[in-house]
DNA sequence: ACCTGTGATGTTATCGCTATCATCAATAGG
DNA sequence: CCTATTGATGATAGCGATAACATCACAGGT
């Protein structure tokens, strides 16, 4: 591998990148010298020091890390994977996972699913395969080979979002279908009784089928009619599905007082639509939505909505995970952390 | 290294992870042949092949990247950096560099600053340490000595989103400021005169700025005042800022006709302020973003907006830089790609 | 002056994999 | 039947860093 016009770079050094050996050659001292002086918390002499970092500095020296894990048997990242970095839910919990990183010396690699868990296999080993220390999940559905390399990776599993009956090793996340209990019974406290719910079809998002779970449990509960349920495109459903279940909803069932619906994004389109046919909400139609996105608040009418703390679902993730990984030599944290959640009533019920 | 019960896998075996070693003993094979069977288009036996893929089963085995691209100096990754993940316009940016990548062997490692650019060059560098393939950044403004760790890293660098007056090495975006003209021609085109423009405070955020840029730029072309900008907020700015920065506005210039903001989500807040107020969208004022996100088109009503090929700008930057990392016997790819914006007019005009 | 502890540095041996070259058998071509 | 070609496999030598141990100089206590 002597090819050396090949980096083809604009301008600046051609050739090889720079190593540790060069850096330590220029400044006159050993590789592991170096090495000592990339890291906080080493003894090296404030002189050499210095030259070490002129030396990286003149010769552009970036440290490659994959060399040093393989040696140190330390990765320094996280893996997390997420439905979709396009939901705000979702990549506020990703912030919390790195807000609480910060400073750990622990980096996050994220991957996103499209709410496929074939796809999440695959992730799955793509993420091993480079040596996360821990790794972050969203819900407790896996293939059965994506469970069994988790099982088997020897590293802390953390499964977000949800409250798994049988987790692979430890938990942060609330009940989805308690959530969405308690929004119909606070609903129902104020009256209404014909309640509607708009979700996607398949039961490929979980934490959505678990959502119509608690709203058909809560209805039958109170003693009321439970079945006025529309299944409206492939989950993560839009904001324009919204828009269009809520019209098969209305259709089909005129009379209905409120509409829930699976995410606020689907609830503010059937929002905007029935503002859009002239009906007044709340006082035609009632909508909730799920999740409190920065849009439930700001719409107009302000939405009623379930406040999930995703963000906290984060932080804490991370933090379990940094505590398992650098062992706490006290005690291991707790196997399962439930999350908070909370009714937010606004004008549009 | 020979402690053992150290890992705390919840159940599975203990002890440490298996290596390709491991797997070729128990396949009779030697490593070098593991390391063909788990590759494509390598000559290994039927049979071998699946000795191998059994033993692989048997012991759980994962195979190491990090050392394998020590050794093949190919990570198989690239790096990509947005500002932020919470944002659809990038996100699907990113979506479109995953599926460029897709069946290239290349993976994405994401990563976002906040719109800082301190945070960027953090970024960079954590970036650079794991030694990606290529590298995708978001506008072209960076840190001195961010962009010099770009310049040296010997590895394509696309800028995207923008049109940098001096690019690192290739990009894959659209003027800012052009697109921001346009949708001034265009409404003025349709008789508007007083416009007023929303957008953040500082000049943090690059594409915000040249937006405001083109937005002066073309009033001034067209003979009319073009002194109605409110600055508010530190970049990006929510809906509910948006909400706001309307308000001032109409205080402080009560007869504008219609409201361009820097983004959907800001003009959204806007909208749905005045609506709260009572006022009449467009007829009392016109309100227009930028961005074409989901919300515009499903709001009440629908937003008139600038659609920009986000998802586009992903496909095109992953393939150039697939282009180039591959060599593409041929010909190097075009430097600068320009990507497509178009007016979308709604009913908010 | 002697011992000890500590700070500053160097040497050596891997970490787990793959590039490369070497080997040997089987197949094909003349 | 002999040589050239290809396929299947193995042996060896790193890739670029760091862990672990080894030195060596020097400060301080007695």
């Amino acid at each position: 591998m002597t090819k050396t016009a090949d980096g083809k770079m604009g301008d600046g050094k051609t050739g090889e990148a720079p190593t540790m050996n060069d850096v330590a050659r220029r400044a006159g001292v050993s590789a592991m010298t170096v090495s000592r002086a990339l890291k906080e918390g080493s003894h090296v002499s404030k002189a050499t020091r210095e030259r070490i970092t002129q030396a990286i500095n003149e010769l552009g020296y970036v440290l490659d890390q994959s060399a040093g894990s393989l040696s140190s048997r330390r990765t320094g990242f996280v893996a997390a994977i997420i439905p979709s970095i396009n939901n705000s839910n979702f990549s506020d919990t990703a912030r919390g996972i790195t807000d609480a990183l910060e400073g750990t010396g622990l980096q996050l690699l994220l991957g996103y699913t499209n709410y496929s868990v074939e796809r999440e296999e695959e992730l799955i080993e793509a993420m091993l395969r480079r040596r996360p220390e821990g790794i972050i999940l969203t819900g407790g559905a896996h293939t059965p080979r994506g469970r069994r390399m988790l099982e088997q990776a020897g590293i802390p599993v953390i499964e977000t979002w949800d409250t798994p009956a049988d987790p692979i090793d430890k938990v942060v996340g609330f009940s989805n279908g308690a959530a969405m209990e308690l929004l119909v019974e606070t609903l129902a406290a104020k009256g209404y009784e014909r309640f509607g719910y708009i979700g996607g079809t398949t039961a490929r998002d979980t934490r959505g089928s678990q959502r119509r779970g608690g709203f058909v449990r809560a209805l039958e509960r109170l003693g009321l009619p439970s079945d006025r349920v529309i299944s409206f495109g492939v989950p993560p459903i839009s904001m324009e599905q919204g828009a269009q279940a809520v019209v098969s909803m209305l259709e089909r069932w005129p009379d209905t007082q409120v509409a829930l619906c699976v995410s606020d994004l689907s609830a503010f389109g059937a929002l905007m639509e029935c503002q859009r046919r002239g009906m007044k909400v709340p006082d035609d139609i009632a909508i909730a939505g799920f999740g409190d996105y920065e849009i439930a608040a700001c719409c107009h009418p302000r939405m009623t909505t379930i406040n999930v703390d995703c963000y906290g679902i984060g932080r804490q993730a991370a933090l379990k995970l940094t505590q398992t990984i650098q062992g706490m030599a006290t005690e291991e944290p707790e196997r399962i952390t439930l999350t908070d959640f909370r009714v937010v009533e606004r004008e549009s019920t």
